[in-house]
RNA sequence: GGAGAUUUACCCAAGAGGUCGAAGGGGCUCCCCUGCUAAGGGAGUAGUCCGGGAAACUGGAGCGAGGGUUCAAAUCCCUCAAUCUCCGCCA
C-alpha cells in the first residue's frame, strides 16, 4: 500500500501516475477519508486527554475519603461522547484501509508507458531460437511419447490442469528443483528456505494477494488459510511485523515450494501441457533491500535468474513491463521469457520485480540502519528463478531429436544420471 | 480432538481496579575503583505507532490479538491465537 501522507501532499501527482496504468483508483476517497480521519482523532483525543486528567482527580478524592460523584457523572457523558468517536473513527479507518489496499503502485519512472503487453519494452535477446531441420514437437506429444506425463490419470484422480509425473518425467522434474536450488544456494549466495505450502490471511494480505485477488486462491475448507500460489507469500511473510539490522540487508531467500492456483479467468487457454497448471512447482527468489539500493538488486536478482537459462543452454529474452502490463503491488518487472517451439514465440518463465516499499508498508517490514535512527520500510524483491513445469516444457521442446529423444542438458546429468530421455 | 498451564520491555520476572508505562534481577551503555583480569560501587537503559508544533516540546494509543464492563483495566468478563505439559490419534 501506498504511504497516505504522501497520497495525501501529493494527490495530483499520484493521480496522474496511476492513470498510466490504466483503470480507476479511488485516490480523492482515500484522501477524503485520511483528511475527516484526522479531524475526529483530534477531537476525540482532547476529551480523552480531559478524562485520563479527571478520572486522575477521583482516584485523589478516593484516596482522600472525599466524594467524587460529580466528577464522575461528568466523566461518564464524556465517556459517551468518547465511545461515540471511537466508533466513528474504526469505521472510517476500516474503509480508509480498504481503500488503500485497492490502490496499485505507482509505477517507476524508468517504464515505458502503455496499454498491454505489446507495450513492453524488450532489454536484451539471449541465445538464438535452435534451426531443427525437422517438424519439432510440442512437449505435451513428446511427454506422451516417451512416457513422462500421465494426464488421462491426473484427470482421474484430481481433474483438469494438473500432471501426474512418472519414471524420467518424474525425475526431470526433481533434477530442475535441485538444480535451481543449488545454484541459487551456491553460486549465487541466497540462503534456503523450505516453507508451509498454507498460510493464513494476513499473509495473503501482506504480499498483495488479498482482497483483490481472492478469487485466483485455493482456499482451505472449514479453516481461514490458503494454499500458497507463490513461495513469495511464505517468504516475504517471514519478516511481517520485525525491524531488521540495516547491516544486514539485503537478506536474499530462495525457496522451492509447489505453487496452487485457480487460474479463474483463463478458461480454455494453454489447456495443453504443463505451461497453466492448478499446482504446479517453482523456486522463487526473494530480497529484502535497502531503499538506496533496491534497483541494484532488481537488476542482479534478474541476472540470477537468467543464469538458470544460460546454464541449461535455453534461449530466452528479458523485457521490461510498461506501466498497462505491470502487477498491481509492483514498481518495475522484468519478465523472463523462454523460447517455446511449440508456441512458436517467448513464453513467460520468471517474473522479476521490485516492490519497493509497497508490500512492506502492507506487511510492516522494516529496518533500521542503526540503533538510534528511525525504522524505515524496506524494499522487497521477488522473482521467479524458475518456474520448474514451464522449464520441463521446455526443455523437452528445444533439445528433442529428431528420433523423439531428448538430449538432457550437460548442467542436469548429475542430478539425472541420464544423458538423454528416450 | 480432549484436559490443564502460560503469554508483561533485549532476557528472566513481580504486579492489588486508581500511586503502573510498570517492582526486582540479568544483560547492555557510560562513569568510578583497584597494575591487567575477575570482583565491587554509581548512573543510564520503551522501543513503537497515530496526532499537534518551525522547534523545544506536547496530546493520544500501547502489558499475546480483538471486543466488553467501568468515571478509571496489565488487573474483571468474553472471543481468538501462540507456546508448554498430559491424554487420544497418526507419518
Amino acid at each position: 500500500m501506498l504511504d497516505i501522507r504522501f497520497v495525501v501532499d501529493n494527490k495530483e501527482f499520484v493521480k496522474e501516475q496511476l492513470s498510466h496504468r490504466g483503470g480507476e483508483y479511488p485516490v480523492d476517497k482515500a484522501v477524503e477519508l485520511e483528511l475527516k480521519r484526522r479531524a475526529i482523532l483530534g477531537e476525540v483525543e482532547v476529551l480523552k486527554a480531559k478524562r485520563n486528567k479527571e478520572s486522575e482527580q477521583v482516584a485523589q478524592l478516593k484516596r482522600a475519603k472525599q466524594d467524587a460523584s460529580s466528577i464522575i457523572s461528568e466523566m461518564q457523558k464524556v465517556g459517551e461522547q468518547i465511545k461515540g468517536f471511537d466508533a466513528q473513527l474504526s469505521e472510517i479507518e476500516a474503509e480508509l484501509k480498504m481503500t488503500m489496499l485497492s490502490i496499485p503502485n505507482i509505477p517507476h519512472n524508468t517504464l515505458p508507458v502503455g496499454k498491454d503487453d505489446g507495450d513492453n519494452q524488450v532489454m536484451r535477446v539471449v541465445g538464438e531460437p535452435r534451426n531443427f531441420g525437422f517438424e519439432p514437437k510440442p512437449h505435451w506429444e513428446l511427454g506422451e511419447q516417451l512416457g513422462l506425463f500421465d494426464w488421462p490419470r491426473a484427470g482421474k484422480i484430481t481433474g483438469t490442469r494438473f500432471t501426474v509425473y512418472q519414471g524420467l518425467g518424474a525425475r526431470l522434474e526433481r533434477a530442475i528443483i535441485s538444480f535451481m536450488l543449488d545454484t541459487h544456494i551456491f553460486d549465487n549466495s541466497y540462503f534456503e528456505i523450505y516453507p508451509p505450502y498454507m498460510v493464513n490471511r494476513a499473509s495473503m494480505t501482506g504480499t498483495g494477494q488479498l482482497p483483490k485477488f481472492e478469487e485466483d486462491a485455493f482456499a482451505v475448507k472449514n479453516t481461514d488459510y490458503f494454499l500458497v500460489p507463490t513461495a513469495e507469500v511464505p517468504v516475504t511473510n517471514l519478516h511481517r511485523d520485525e525491524v531488521l539490522d540495516g547491516a544486514k540487508l539485503p537478506i536474499k531467500y530462495c525457496s522451492y515450494t509447489a505453487c496452487f492456483r485457480a487460474e479463474a479467468g483463463s478458461a480454455g487457454r494453454d489447456t495443453r501441457g504443463l505451461i497453466r497448471q492448478h499446482q504446479f512447482n517453482k523456486v522463487e527468489l526473494v530480497k529484502f533491500a535497502h531503499p538506496d539500493n533496491s534497483y541494484e538488486e532488481l537488476e542482479s536478482l534478474t541476472n540470477d535468474a537468467e543464469k538458470i537459462l544460460q546454464k541449461l543452454g535455453l534461449p530466452y529474452r528479458v523485457s521490461m513491463l510498461c506501466t498497462g502490463d505491470v502487477g498491481f503491488s509492483s514498481a518495475k518487472t522484468y519478465d523472463i521469457e523462454v523460447w517455446m517451439p511449440s508456441y512458436g514465440r517467448y513464453v513467460e518463465i520468471s517474473s522479476c520485480s521490485n516492490f519497493e516499499d509497497y508490500q512492506a508498508r502492507r506487511a510492516n517490514i522494516r529496518f533500521k540502519d542503526d540503533k538510534a535512527s528511525k525504522p524505515r520500510f524496506v524494499h522487497t524483491l521477488n522473482g521467479s528463478g524458475l518456474a520448474v513445469g514451464r522449464t520441463v516444457a521446455a526443455i523437452l521442446e528445444n533439445f528433442q531429436n529428431e528420433d523423439g529423444t531428448v538430449t538432457i542438458p550437460e548442467a542436469l546429468r548429475k542430478y539425472m544420471y541420464v544423458d538423454e530421455i528416450k
